[in-house]
DNA sequence: TGATCAATGTTATTTTTTTAACAAAAAACT
DNA sequence: AGTTTTTTGTTAAAAAAATAACATTGATCA
């Protein structure tokens, strides 16, 4: 219907909406698989466990028309996601510490084509240095301006044990990377300049264990 | 200075609140045994990116009490938070797909003395049922109702790659679990009183791209 | 001792996020 | 043809979360 770019200010796109498109998209993916071409605000709602407001909020704020009565084409959406949230030159990304949870990361990205490519890991333990592992060359962490620099990667996740989180982080800032997503439950600082984002699965689970708690004392 | 138990309505805590209070009684902890015995709010603060105030907020909220120019004991602060989110009779876990990032996750809790534990994890590989990896026996899939009822596991953890995610969710709340983290990138359902949190790696990277990309259009 | 300072605790305000309300319009039905 | 239904798109309201404002108070210092 509407394919007309929009003068969408993306500039003031909420966070939450970001995630969601990231969500609205795997999941269209899975529908563009099978075959389908519409789905409606309600049925990508359901899949998220949100409203179907919110899902035609987050749509309206990029622009996005469905079809009256059709919904919204499985296809165009999934293109238009595409334009918002990736860089059309594409994202290379660095894995830092290529311990279990590292190399979680490489197979849970490994197939999912995408605009954002894994090319390095690091580690400190030869046995890994020099090797090829799920498909990505692990570096030694010295290595890490050299190759950071060389293959211009902005993005580094930081999956190593907390003790090192804090040089970690330093030496990808001196890298002169522009993203990190810290794995590591220790807060690390960085510049400004350089986006942060940080998810410790220990406050998650003591989440959980917390909410379970409260049931439990109904 | 204040350890009168005040009649919080724990009920009402904002969820935010309660990652914070984890990720400050991580925090804290680490100050404790550095010998630390006081800690100012703008101190918590900075070490998690946030400001002071939220830290007096949320503190107040759980009705503790400083000492004016000297900040909060360390150590009396970590017993309240523990007396708010942790149950004080533990909660055992159990790891639902013995992967990369099952493992992981095993491994970051290793050390980390709690009211949480995981007891048991749950994978179909035959190599890998009947051994005890990371401290952690492994059973086969079908014994998981046996298991959970035996040990009495009240929260489930998902590391099972994404096809398995509705079948593993399923199996978990038939066999009695009471909350679900979902480390798939596949959202489950589940009857509302199970508590569900899901997270997603995929959808943290490319937040984190976006926000990179946005810089880099300034 | 009085003034200043540095911290807490709480209320008020603002911002962000979600949810609700509802108009509009294409399709389906009678 | 006209009425009903179903779905979108948007504005309005509510709820949740973060920030600001500020009163208070004990320590410090002139």
């Amino acid at each position: 219907m509407n394919k007309d770019s929009k003068p969408v200010s993306l500039k003031h796109l909420p966070h939450k909406t970001i995630e969601r498109l990231s969500q609205y998209r795997r999941a269209l993916l899975i529908c563009f698989e099978k075959g389908q071409t519409h789905i409606y605000s309600h049925e990508i709602a359901k899949i998220q466990h949100i409203t179907a407001v919110q899902v035609r909020r987050d749509l309206m704020l990029i622009g996005y028309s469905g079809t009256l009565r059709k919904g919204y084409n499985v296809k165009d959406l999934i293109e238009l996601i595409g334009q918002i949230i990736d860089d059309d030159k594409g994202i290379k990304v660095a894995i830092v510490g290529m311990g279990n949870l590292g190399r979680a990361l490489i197979n849970y990205f490994a197939g999912k084509r995408s605009k954002l490519s894994i090319v390095a890991g690091f580690d400190t333990n030869p046995d890994k240095i020099g090797n090829v592992m799920s498909g990505v060359p692990c570096y030694s962490a010295e290595e890490m301006n050299e190759i950071i620099a060389r293959e211009n990667i902005q993005i580094g996740i930081m999956t190593v044990p907390a003790d090192f989180a804090v040089d970690v982080a330093n030496n990808l800032v001196n890298a002169g990377i522009k993203g990190i997503l810290n794995y590591t439950p220790k807060p690390v600082n960085v510049p400004k300049d350089v986006y942060l984002e940080e998810y410790d699965m220990i406050t998650s689970l003591e989440k959980v264990a917390f909410f379970v708690k409260m049931k439990n004392t109904d």
